[in-house]
DNA sequence: GTGCCAACTCAAGTCCACTTGAGGTCAAGA
DNA sequence: TCTTGACCTCAAGTGGACTTGAGTTGGCAC
């Protein structure tokens, strides 16, 4: 089997050495060995990366990438757990959908002043209420990340009814 | 007209003292004045804390939200930023979607391993060439930030033809 | 043998948007 | 008078994902 040292593995994934180092720090990839000091990868380990990109594009972080391996280095996904981020990643898309028609609106607009326009008010108001608020880390409530005490909500009461 | 102190304004607006604190730190807000110690808020900060939410949801960073107001305090959004930020957002809906219709055919693929579902692994690949990457942060490219040597993009160059 | 370069280790720094902690001030109520 | 509680300042800490820097090692070409 072909081994690659850590350049060319970052010359192939686009990575720099100093990420795949901290990847293999936190147990995200593994060398096969060393050669002298050098660490040594398969080929595999370029597929490995692959779906960690596509983890962190799901929103997951690299803790929760890397509890979906299994102790073998192999992929351990469950589908309800993919469905779910799946819903969760639809309800980002909504949100962005409605940003994007209020942008617009306000962007075409005939109002002297946003604060003038109703649609771009209505769009303040539902983000003060938080409604928008972009995408959310994948929290799925499957507490697989260390419970770090998250930095997950920002806004802390909701906003009582307007005095 | 009613003056607030920083417990009511953080009691209508949701937010932390300790945020309005640091908002008006980073010149976002303004107090009208003090009342002994105590800041003393005009209830026009309410609209501008939505405001600010708004420029959050919409992906802008503080300092970019602190440039969209003038001097005197009073909203100064170009409308082509407002355009151009909008299909900023739309390309990350294009994207999100691309990731959510993948994600849900994982979800109940039949191949027996994700490896082995080519839905999956075009996703994968498209993880890896960097295609999906979520929301980047607003980087109009009108450099409104402070030029911070920015933390934009993670891969650094496009991976070449595959080995 | 010696020079270079790519890799190595380990600690510390970076970015952003806040939060936390320690220690202080002040007005109002008991 | 004393206490309480809300506010204050300023410095430092947090989390996640990396990057940077300083100092070291080892293989290969010359």
């Amino acid at each position: 089997m072909q081994e690659l040292d850590i350049g060319e593995v970052a010359r192939q994934s686009g990575l720099a050495a100093s990420t795949l180092r901290y990847y293999e720090a936190r147990g995200l990839i593994r060398a096969l060995g060393r050669r002298g000091l050098r660490r040594s990868f398969g080929v595999e380990v370029l597929e490995k990366l692959s779906l960690i990109a596509l983890g962190q594009a799901a929103g997951f972080s690299l803790a929760e990438i890397a509890a979906m391996f299994a102790p073998d280095g192999h992929l351990q996904i469950d589908r309800p757990k993919l469905l779910a981020r799946a819903d969760q990643v639809d309800r980002s898309i909504r949100r962005l959908t409605a940003l994007r028609d209020g942008l617009r609106h306000a962007a075409v607009c005939q109002a002297p002043s946003h604060l003038e326009c109703p649609s771009f008010r209505r769009l303040m108001q539902a983000a003060a209420r938080g409604a928008i608020r972009s995408p959310e880390p994948a929290d799925t409530k499957a507490p697989l990340s260390l419970p770090t005490g998250a930095r997950t909500s920002r806004r802390r009461r909701p906003p009582p009814a307007p005095a």
